[in-house]
DNA sequence: ATAGGGTTAG
């Protein structure tokens, strides 16, 4: 009886913790079966805390009454208390079972570290003989793939015997979560090799996903197409990540035809659209897809939020922003309390439309820790309007929080770069080689054939070299005839402005551009794919470019895109 | 009587 009632009350707290008053009044001999229950129901409900009292006022639990403990722990993101919880259970030598270790790795997993406890964990599981079982392995594998430990990783994947279609899936999507979309590339090529192991949706939709990191269209295409035919069911998440796929790949007209067509759309479907379109650059789309979703009856949730204020943040849309986010803030939904990311959306949004004090203010006053990305948004907003004695602020700032990200060092230099400042910009080189900063390099791609082709600056090792470079003067002798002038301000060395000249023209993405040029069709746009952010001089090539050829060209930075088209930029100058 | 994989954001 009772356990029909723990079975009927699972979602109710106050009524879970009577009938568990009315287990230990009764006198009832407690069979463990029901006290399972009892846990499970508890972990459903995210009551851990009660659920530990259950659990410790039991006699001697058998492992598996751990394994559940445990399961609540990793259901509720409550890293520390697994690992706790698995100190104890050594201390009282219980020994761990063949189902304990899944969990208790997940939990290293969710407390982001790896030292001391990953190894620990790992050597514990090798010492109880579970490492070469298919499904501890590959928790371990995401375990090292979410720390970074790339190579570790690779070889305990690669080491696995009899690798089943879920440990496929799992490294593939830990790679695409990871942002080794190439690899996750060469992964499911080496699968379909494999003639034991059919591929399914899971595989599909981080395939895709694969493909919008990578700027790869052609590859998705083809990777959605093999899986029609094949029979894979297409579910919403499959197309979800089909939408996401176009839009990353600056393709909004196939992306609204798929929207269109789709026969269920959630949240999901909607905030991506919105988030699509703003980073396309097309606000104006993104807040009326806004209102129709509202309109009907779909509800935003804080992603949403994201998008509809970077799509302000891309316009300029100040007032608009401000009153998005105070609706967010006024909301009765706590769900929809602003989060950093929102936080660092708004800073962005200011300072970037100059309102570099009240940016400045908005940290100041804001209710959370302000982090590293909403001090970076600052810098950056700092970096476009030339603003040395804030951005100089800032930059302290960041040098403690996050000393090891080079980027905002980078965007200090090139503040007093543009200012002239070149004994500051020496000193901060300097201060970055003495912390072991590391630059990330730029480069970009542009897919043909269904292959991805990948360009440094002045890059000379693709095999069309040649006709590349022979291509890029050609176009660079034609736009000047026609008043287009090196941006040199965009040159962040102390160099003579010959040298500058010429090391701006092989930036990676003019030798990208000149690729696209040399091969793809007239009709078909060029799309480049560059992981940093543009510089001046390429953006006015690039305008030149496509008003001299004819052609489209889609670029996308680490921001947003810009759709060149006949001489003119979707990003009206704004980004 | 318990275990591994997927979509938006970062």
């Amino acid at each position: 009886m009772l356990s029909k009632l723990l079975q009927t009350s699972s979602s109710k707290p106050k009524q879970l913790k009577k009938i568990h008053a009315l287990v230990l009044t009764s006198g009832l001999s407690v069979k463990n079966s029901l006290l399972t229950h009892l846990l499970e129901n508890l972990t459903l409900v995210g009551d851990m805390c009660y659920a530990r009292k259950v659990f410790d006022e039991m006699h001697k639990p058998r492992v598996f009454l751990w394994n559940t403990l445990f399961k609540g722990y990793v259901k509720n993101n409550l890293p520390f208390e697994s690992v706790q919880l698995y100190k104890k259970m050594r201390d009282l030598d219980v020994r761990p079972d063949e189902f304990t270790y899944p969990f208790v790795v997940k939990a290293i997993s969710q407390l982001g570290v790896l030292a001391p406890c990953g190894f620990a964990f790992h050597a514990h599981v090798v010492k109880h003989g579970f490492e070469t079982l298919g499904i501890v392995a590959t928790e371990l594998v995401m375990m090292y793939m979410k720390f970074g430990e790339l190579k570790s990783a690779q070889f305990l994947f690669e080491s696995m015997q009899g690798k089943d279609l879920v440990a496929w899936n799992a490294f593939i999507a830990v790679c695409v979560q990871t942002g080794n979309s190439a690899l996750a590339l060469e992964c499911y090529n080496k699968m379909c090799a494999d003639d034991a192991v059919l591929f399914d949706s899971f595989t599909v939709v981080s395939m895709l996903s694969a493909c919008g990191q990578l700027g790869s269209l052609e590859i998705g295409k083809e990777v959605y197409d093999r899986a029609r035919r094949e029979g894979i069911d297409c579910n919403i998440i499959v197309e979800n990540a089909r939408l996401d796929m176009f839009l990353k790949c600056g393709s909004t007209e196939e992306a609204m035809v798929l929207f269109e067509e789709m026969e269920q759309r959630n949240v999901v479907s909607w905030s991506t659209m919105i988030v699509g379109y703003a980073m396309n650059g097309d606000s104006d789309e993104a807040l009326a897809l806004f209102n129709m979703m509202q309109n009907q009856g779909i509800r935003p949730n804080y992603v949403t939020f994201l998008g509809v204020l970077s799509a302000c943040s891309h316009a300029g849309l100040v007032d608009e922003g401000k009153k998005y986010f105070g609706i967010m803030a006024r909301s009765s939904d706590k769900s929809l309390e602003p989060r950093k990311e929102h936080y660092a959306c708004m800073v962005d949004l200011l300072g970037r439309s100059g309102l570099l004090e009240e940016a400045y203010e908005f940290i100041k006053n804001m209710p959370l820790e302000p982090d590293a990305g909403i001090w970076g948004a600052l810098l950056g907003a700092c970096a476009v309007h030339g603003e040395i004695k804030l951005g100089q602020k800032v930059a302290d700032v960041l040098v403690e929080t996050a000393p090891d990200i080079g980027a905002y060092q980078v965007l200090l230099s090139n503040i007093y770069a543009a200012a002239g400042k070149w004994h500051c910009v020496d000193k901060v080189r300097s201060k970055m080689r003495k912390l072991g900063t590391k630059k990330v390099a730029a480069y970009s791609s542009v897919e043909f054939d269904g292959q991805l082709h990948y360009f440094n600056r002045g890059d000379k090792s693709h095999p069309q070299t040649k006709a590349i470079y022979e291509k890029l003067e050609e176009v660079l002798k034609k736009i000047r005839s026609m008043g287009y002038v090196p941006q040199t301000g965009s040159v962040f060395h102390d160099v003579e402005t010959e040298e500058k000249e010429s090391s701006l023209s092989h930036h990676s993405e003019k030798l990208a551009i000149a690729f696209g040029l040399i091969n793809g069709r007239v009709e078909d746009p060029i799309r480049v794919m560059k992981n940093l952010r543009t510089c001046d001089d390429c953006h006015v090539f690039a305008k030149f470019v496509s008003r001299v050829t004819s052609r489209d060209i889609i670029m996308r930075d680490k921001n947003r895109f810009h759709h060149f088209r006949n001489g003119v930029c979707s990003c009206r100058e704004f980004w």
